[in-house]
DNA sequence: CCGTTAATGTACGAACCAGTACGTTAGCTA
DNA sequence: TAGCTAACGTACTGGTTCGTACATTAACGG
């Protein structure tokens, strides 16, 4: 999550912007997972940090704009960890099982994100559509599921006509059900869903349901 | 949704203490899912009803509990529209795609529940904790996936080892992310999982995963 | 037809909270 | 080392918003 380490240098110095509009992303970052955006409190964040309320709005300009600021870091994580995504040298299933487990991986150790997501979601993605950094940005795992697809589809493992965004949805749709719904899922039917006994358990059962409906012989109604 | 009609008789009477209660969850069920929980303001609430502000916590006590009975009233809807499944006389596979369908279809058609859902997780489940009838409430339809699954192990068209719990989550996933998400994936992916003209593509493509997971054989890794 | 109580309306207060006016200092540059 | 500006701090305000004190009336039971 680009978390604030210490400077270099051996005593911090008083004054580092970079630094210190880090830290309030960070701490930013939190109270807006933590509450929601109305629920959050721009005094609360300010007074997590070792700065004050007037920096926030020196350097965000307001509420608004920091939550967009706090997304757009967000997604940049995501973006950076599916650009290292290095699985075209696996056959076409092992791949996609690769790549389902990638994303089960971040969604379990970003459960800030998710919530930043669903929030962004409540309020109509508004924020997104009000960033130039955020629009129409896709996914890098999109590119490499779009060639994994291919190959399958050549060497005649997978069925034809499977969309890379459709799919792209379906593995998303698990691990972020999984991350999201936690709480409610978790009192409902007294199962947690993120209990780490149980990690294995739904990483596997992902694959097992990408691959199958990937593989099955699309027949029996 | 149990939306407030018109009394029977022919003109209104000025006092209803139901009609009044059912009138104030309609309206605040709106507007949290509008606004999420901290968004939403009980001022706008009490303008959108025929009534006051003071009836509001005459009747509830106040925010809090009034948006735990609008989870409740939310919940107790989709746990009818489930009494109501019988898939019983169906072939396992029809039975299982049929359930499927019914959620996807509930899922479509309650937005407002779905948002409810993912502001009480951004909460951490804390109204339905605090809720006498939403502890452990679980579903009826888990019921009906347990018996679909026993029978279709029997007849050995499934696979073996399959948990309803399990199976319903993956259910829920696919159905929740679609409306849940909506926002943000068109935003980013420029496709509107909700558009009506790709309603059956997303229904089908549900069912065709769900059987696809239940009927193959566990080999390929 | 009268008393009782459930139901309703009005007006207000107190706390909270996003945002800002104004003042100060660190640290670089010339 | 003087001067300039980016970076920072303090104290406050104006509007908002949950909640309530107090007043009132409808409708039913006896």
């Amino acid at each position: 999550m680009t978390s604030v380490e210490e400077p270099a240098r051996p005593n911090g110095r008083i004054r580092d912007a970079a630094r210190t509009k880090a830290e309030i992303l960070d701490v930013a970052t939190r109270e807006f997972a933590r509450a929601g955006y109305d629920g959050a409190r721009v005094d609360e964040i300010a007074a997590r940090t070792r700065t004050t309320k007037r920096m926030i709005y020196y350097y965000f300009g307001g509420k608004e704009q920091l939550f967009t600021a706090v997304l757009e870091r967000a997604y940049g994580v995501i973006r950076e960890a599916e650009q290292g995504l290095d699985v075209e040298h696996l056959d076409p299933v092992a791949a996609i099982r690769r790549l389902a487990e990638l994303t089960f991986d971040h969604h379990e150790a970003h459960p800030d994100f998710i919530r930043l997501v669903s929030i962004e979601n409540i309020h109509g993605a508004e924020h997104i559509a009000a960033s130039e950094k955020l629009g129409r940005i896709g996914s890098p795992a999109l590119d490499v599921i779009r060639r994994i697809l291919a190959s399958g589809r050549e060497s005649g493992l997978f069925t034809a006509d499977v969309d890379a965004v459709d799919l792209h949805a379906m593995i998303s749709s698990f691990c972020f059900f999984r991350v999201a719904n936690r709480h409610t899922f978790g009192a409902l039917f007294g199962r947690d869903l993120v209990d780490p006994a149980q990690r294995e358990h739904y990483r596997s059962m992902l694959g097992d349901m990408v691959i199958a409906y990937l593989t099955a012989d699309r027949a029996p109604r």
